[in-house]
DNA sequence: CAAATATGCAACCGTTTGGTTGCATATTTT
DNA sequence: AAAATATGCAACCAAACGGTTGCATATTTG
C-alpha cells in the first residue's frame, strides 16, 4: 500500500501511467520516446509502478511489455472517501430494493 | 494536483488523515497526542496536507483546528481508473438485468 | 557466428525530504 | 501582569530520491 502512494508521487511515474492509460502493454522502449530521460531512468520509475502492482510486465522474447493495473488505486481513493462510497452502494442498495419489491409475485 | 499525490506520499500524512478521518476538526496538539513525532515535525507535515487542500484549517482563538477536506481525492481516483466505473456501472447493469429477467410475467 | 536490438544492474551525485532542536509569538488563565 | 498554553518559524542534518554514466546480458537478425 505505501508503495503505491511512494509511487504515484512523482510526476513522470504519473505520466507513465497516463501513457499507458492511453495506450497499454507498451514496450521499455516506446515507452522512453514519450519521456525525456534517460532509458536507465525509465527503467527505474517502471521498476517503482511493478513493485507497487500498477504495472505488470508481460516478457515476451526480449521484449518486455508493460501493462496498466487500475486495480490499487480502488482502494487508494475508498480510503478517507466514505460519501464516495456511500453513493455507489446507495445506487445498488436502491436497485435491490427495487428487485425485492418485484420479487413477491415470482414467489 | 502535484501537491496531492506528493502530500500522500507519506505514511505519518496518511496517519493524520486517517486520524482527522476518525475524529474531524482535530487540534495539533490533539494529533500530536496520536502521533510519535515532535509538535513541529507534525506542523510540517500538516503544512503540506493544508498546501495540498487535503486538510483545512480553522483557527479558534489560539487553538487551530484541522478538518479533513476529501474533495481532491476524488480526481485521483477518477485520473486511471475507468475499469472501475465500468465496474460499478457493470455491477447495475447486471442487476438491471436480473430485474428484466423478472419483469416479463409482469408486463 | 557476428551485429544489432532490448533490457538489466550498479555506482555515483546533487537535491529533496523527514525530522530534530531552539527560540519567537499570540491567546488564555489566574 | 505574570504564568501557562497553543502554535509558528528557521537552521540544521541524515537519509531517501531522481537522474546520469558505464558496463553486462539476452534475444533477434543477417
Amino acid at each position: 500500500m505505501d508503495a503505491v502512494f511512494k509511487a504515484l508521487a512523482d510526476p513522470n511515474r504519473r505520466a507513465l501511467l497516463d501513457q499507458l492509460h492511453l495506450q497499454n502493454g507498451q514496450t521499455l522502449n516506446q515507452l522512453c520516446r514519450h519521456l525525456r530521460m534517460t532509458r536507465q531512468g525509465i527503467t527505474k520509475h517502471l521498476g517503482l509502478l511493478i513493485k507497487a502492482d500498477l504495472v505488470v510486465p508481460l516478457w515476451r522474447g526480449r521484449e518486455k511489455l508493460h501493462y496498466l493495473n487500475p486495480a490499487p488505486l480502488k482502494q487508494v481513493s475508498e480510503r478517507w472517501i466514505d460519501k464516495h462510497k456511500a453513493a455507489c452502494l446507495r445506487a445498488l442498495a436502491d436497485l435491490t430494493k427495487g428487485l425485492d419489491a418485484l420479487k413477491p409475485e415470482a414467489n
